[in-house]
DNA sequence: ACCCAGGTGGCCC
DNA sequence: GGGCCACATGGG
């Protein structure tokens, strides 16, 4: 006997078949640092913003060979990113935080590659603690660019687990220990589950991700 | 002229 | 622990 949580994952498997996952083709080739980096930027530049504009910002910071934590921590200062970042929206905040986030990778870890040694509870802890990346950005990463089995919630979760009453509380840590206690702990689930979510609330995946 | 989009931090009670 | 609100851009 499966858990409700379980039992709609295999229901929406079959109803729109093989998930396309957020980051497309990404995730379908085999990831390399740059990779890594260039998902976890996003991930900050798309919080509350449209992929289209999150977008722009990407091709923006490729242009101008930043799509690089190292590069971007180098610049010492967020400055010349807010008008690389300024189409993502949120211009003041935005370039401070994958500054900060950048800064500090480079400065612990030296690359995200070396981060994925480390145990994923401490990790989430360390990416809390930084300014601009919130639950939902933190889990995103993990579980995309690092690839760690963190069950990521978003609005989409929390519409479709109130609508089919899956659960009673619908606050982040309680949605994301009720996924995680009732599936395997396996990264291909989690990310499948996640975009299935979202394509059974709105219909699509919004990215394409041709910046690489 | 609205409304929305892969959130977050800072208040308030 | 929740409930609001500002934050900014580009598209429908």
């Amino acid at each position: 006997m499966q858990s409700k949580i379980h039992q709609l994952y295999l229901e929406l498997l079959q109803k729109h078949g093989a998930p396309v996952k957020l980051w497309p083709q990404w995730c379908a080739k085999k990831k390399d640092n740059r990779l890594r980096e260039i998902i976890a930027i996003g991930a900050i530049l798309t919080q509350r913003t449209s992929w289209r504009n999150a977008d722009l910002a990407l091709r923006n910071l490729k242009r101008e060979k930043l799509l690089s934590l190292e590069k971007i921590a180098d610049l010492g200062k967020p400055d010349n990113l807010t008008e690389l970042i300024r189409p993502a929206g949120f211009y003041q905040t935005k370039p401070h935080r994958i500054f900060d986030f950048a800064s500090f990778v480079v400065k612990e870890y030296e690359t995200l590659d070396n981060l994925m040694e480390k145990g994923m509870a401490t990790t989430r802890e360390k990416l809390l603690s930084l300014k601009g990346i919130g639950p939902e950005t933190a889990d995103v990463i993990l579980l995309y660019a690092l690839d760690k089995p963190s069950f990521v919630i978003d609005e989409y979760t929390k519409r479709l687990t109130a609508k089919r009453k899956l659960a009673e509380t619908f606050t982040y840590d309680f949605l994301k220990q009720l996924f995680e206690a009732n599936l395997p702990r396996d990264v291909e689930i989690f990310q499948n589950y996640h975009a299935l979510i979202i394509i059974e609330q709105r219909g699509r995946i919004a990215s394409k991700m041709e910046i690489v």
